[in-house]
DNA sequence: AGCGCTATAGTAACCCGTTACTGTAGCGGT
DNA sequence: ACCGCTACAGTAACGGGTTACTATAGCGCT
């Protein structure tokens, strides 16, 4: 009985945890077919398996609650039907609607998404995309626009997954999709100058922030069409949300206003601003008008309703989605998808009239 | 030469895609060690390695711009570092929270999180339980209170991924985090009734909304203590964003209102409703008071500011983090633990004086 | 010289689903 | 009878990191 098996065949080896959860092998065996069966069953392509082998399989599979294992899967077929998420702080609404609309496609593809939180930092995105690469997701939507974080190459990794920024971003070299925020602005800054305005401010966030600079850009240009010149000293700059926007607009106010209407970065520093103004005693809009940008949900409710530019933020991160899935499909796809952004009048710039 | 070695020996076979990615083993090749050890340095445990080999598997590791591949990793360890979050709909400012601070305490303790959005639907969130199964999550955190999904059984799945609950929700017998939404109605209703008001309102959500039932349960007994009549005419439901608030509203006052205060089941709500009271020329709070619940960001911008119970969204999604790391560990976990909210008083409600 | 330890390494068997290859019936055609 | 096909089914080699087990060297003691 010298067996001759190669050189020392162990029982329980390797890692050898028990695990107790029921593999493709032990529904083989239930079913009394082969492994291979099994598979085909549970892939259904169009490779031919018997009736009464399907039909002894999935009673198999019911029996045994067996579920497959996906990381046995992603490892043999090299796809993980799982793309990362990138947002700089969802505590925004807009980067929710964002989210939303990656998820809306993602899901209706089968499509699971992985979802990171960088508060505006580069070295959490970086953290993350490493991250991202070892789960070995098929890609990455990444979100949040230009030099919001400053010193990204042009290129992230040059590992197998493809990217695809959400917002504009030039110095990140991947098909981008984002809004055309010169244009938004030029609308907006056109809607108050049409009211008869003809010193408006505008109350922007952090240089960093290239969707914000687009904007002031398109309000520029609309200035020097309409020959209004830019006054340095109406471009306001704060940060992304209401606090900072009401200090800011506050100071002002004391100091004198010196302008009839305000142009605001993004819909929550519209309400800061106004929050402001109101409280220092001026009527929105007929002492002080307010256009914002974005459209959250809210702007509709408050009173006086804001005026905004509808930035079409859960269209976007679907669009997103829907690119990723084209470059995984291989095909080509639009080094940029801009979509356009519409101006939607309120009481808040009196224009309602 | 009558090789017998075991039966045909295939060369390239399997699935075998080139892939191209370097793996641990080249790593050891270009190292000259072996795969072990290259697995030992990068897993930095309490295994012996000597420095001479650390440098040499470090810089291989460096030059090859190996990326270890969690797939493998997590097949083998059956430990993927990585939780699913299912959430009810993000469009609300309040589950965004939450899920801002599930992923802030995930990324403190180098976790995942892949996210998943129901929009209220019970068979999507049995579709993302059993994909997320599928993916070998280490465990799931489901948000959204009772009997937001009905027919939900007491156990999801058998499976070994342990849950935790975000919200209050009996059915389901697993750790649950969520706020004592029964005080909060509680608190909110004494302020009201502190203000002098005998007729107070609550518009509401579905009866399914568990959060909402305990509120209103709250209020109830508020009244009761207080020698107030509960009058069914008073609890108006409507869903949970502004436009239904607004439209139940707006009737309500064309018919007479009835009240001279008003609670709203979550901010937005309450948002849409004072809309509606504002536009129908009642002044807030004078000819009728709001109060709401959950503190979103723009609640303390609007004018009137917002008076409502601050929920702690954000603390409570970092707890259920917490919790299931805990339990992930092998701790013991307490069934129930239950946040305070707070009372901020603002001009809303009239309570500024 | 011999024994026991510790420090370090290496080998190869896992984890589990997929799929390239290799059969083997059964059937029509000649 | 024999060939060629199609329809099904099974075997086993991946993918890539982990780790149980085995092995060797070096050192202190007796």
């Amino acid at each position: 009985m010298d067996e001759t098996a190669p050189p020392t065949r162990r029982t329980g080896s390797g890692r050898g945890r028990a695990s107790g959860r029921v593999g493709i092998r032990d529904v083989a065996r239930d079913a009394g077919v082969s492994v291979a069966t099994v598979s085909r069953v549970l892939a259904d392509d169009g490779y031919p398996v018997s009736e009464a082998s399907r039909r002894k399989v999935l009673e198999s599979v019911a029996r045994l609650n067996f579920v497959p294992n996906d990381l046995a899967r992603g490892l043999s077929q090299d796809r993980t039907n799982t793309v990362g998420v990138i947002v700089p702080n969802l505590a925004n609404l807009y980067y929710a609607r964002v989210l939303l609309g990656v998820e809306e496609v993602a899901a209706q593809n089968g499509m699971s998404i992985i979802f990171c939180n960088t508060n505006h930092n580069l070295a959490n995105r970086e953290r993350d995309i490493k991250l991202l690469l070892q789960k070995r997701v098929d890609g990455i939507i990444i979100c949040g626009s230009g030099t919001d974080y400053e010193n990204s190459a042009g290129r992230l990794a040059d590992g197998p997954a493809p990217f695809v920024v959400l917002g504009r971003n030039e110095k990140l070299d991947y098909p981008a999709v984002h809004a055309d925020n010169r244009r938004a602005g030029y609308t907006a800054t056109r809607h108050l100058v049409d009211l008869g305005h003809t010193r408006i401010a505008f109350l922007t966030g952090p240089e960093r922030w290239s969707d914000g600079n687009d904007r002031v850009a398109g309000y520029k240009a609309c200035l020097a069409d309409h020959g209004l010149d830019f006054d340095p000293d109406l471009l306001i700059r704060c940060d992304f949300a209401e606090q900072d926007a009401y200090e800011r607009m506050t100071q002002r106010g004391h100091a004198g206003m010196g302008f009839s209407a305000c142009l605001a970065g993004n819909d929550r520093i519209a309400l800061g601003a106004m929050a402001a103004a109101i409280d220092l005693g001026l009527r929105v809009p007929e002492d002080l008008a307010f256009v914002g940008f974005d459209n959250i949900a809210t702007s509709l409710y408050m009173r006086p309703s804001l005026t905004t530019m509808d930035m079409p933020a859960q269209r976007m991160g679907a669009e997103g989605m829907r690119l990723m899935l084209r470059i995984l499909a291989g095909e080509a796809v639009p080094s940029r998808t801009v979509f356009d952004a519409a101006l939607l009048v309120r009481q808040s710039s009196g224009g309602l009239r």
